[in-house]
DNA sequence: CACTTATTATTAATAACTCACAATAAGGCT
DNA sequence: AGCCTTATTGTGAGTTATTAATAATAAGTG
């Protein structure tokens, strides 16, 4: 058996390095949002029972707020839906959020790095200092799309709000 | 007296073109927000209520739903904030956010319009039909960026969290 | 002015987190 | 290997922002 570490180690090791002791909770977690990026806290505290199944919803908070403040993981926050997660942190990529199904997307960076980091600021503005750029598309995607194309014909697949 | 109605009459023909009913409250909230942008539903609220004593709360928030799906508001969610809301639509301007004290800027579309639309697709990522992008600049301005620079001298302006 | 029904007010409920403190266990030390 | 210090987690309650369910009200129509 030496394949059972693969990330097993590497997250170990991140955490050392940022000064926090290697638990079982923290690589739980962090190995559930590997499995499932962009999931909020209660799809990951779900997943990482699976593997740890005494671990409580407010770790999962702690936990996921502070690896997120050391910048271990990403987090982010589409409009009408809680809190998302993912480990794919330092490349600045974007999201594209299906409005009516939800799913989530990455979308790399157009201009490749630090992109959008420069907005035209208006006369009257005090520039900032800008240091993320949070690109959020919305959208609808394929499968969407064609579902409501269809007229309703089929009365399986309704969907009011 | 040819002044009072500026806004007020543009609004009332406004709600009516979407087929809404021109109510004191829906007009209170609309002025709100134009006098204050970028504002939570709670402070909508409190500004609504200086010309409107007797709105409550869920009020606010069914006409700001409603005047935001109509596209008369636009809603936008900073993390760690509660959802603001702006009069300025069709225009596709961004945001920049001060982590530090929260104040919102208004920062125009690099490319003039539409312009973030094109979003580069992982190869095996079904593209979305894009609708609007988002762009959330995070940053520092300028005040609080003298702030913390400041050794702690000055033991007034204290500030965590 | 009366009437119909969209709006608003009232009240209660929910989702997503946060806080305070007690219990536990990582990692250093001997 | 076992002990000890203190970071981390668990327990339980509390908060904030928002939504839901009806009853009361009032816009706009005839």
């Amino acid at each position: 058996m030496t394949e059972h570490f693969d990330g097993q180690d590497a997250w170990a090791a991140a955490l050392r390095a940022h000064g926090r002791r290697v638990t079982k909770q923290r690589l739980a977690v962090l190995a559930a949002v590997e499995r499932h990026p962009h999931s909020p806290a209660e799809s990951i505290l779900a997943a990482a029972r699976t593997e740890l199944p005494e671990l409580t919803a407010q770790s999962v908070y702690v936990v996921l707020g502070d690896l997120t403040d050391l910048h271990m993981l990403r987090r982010f926050e589409p409009p009408h839906s809680p809190a998302l997660y993912e480990t794919r942190v330092g490349d600045n990529h974007h999201h594209a959020i299906c409005i009516s199904c939800g799913r989530v997307e990455d979308v790399d960076c157009a201009v490749g790095h630090a992109p959008c980091l420069t907005p035209h600021w208006n006369p009257d503005a005090k520039p900032m200092t800008i240091q993320i750029a949070d690109v959020m598309y919305q959208g609808i995607c394929q499968e969407c799309q064609q579902a409501q194309q269809l007229p309703p014909h089929s009365p399986s697949q309704e969907k009011e709000k």
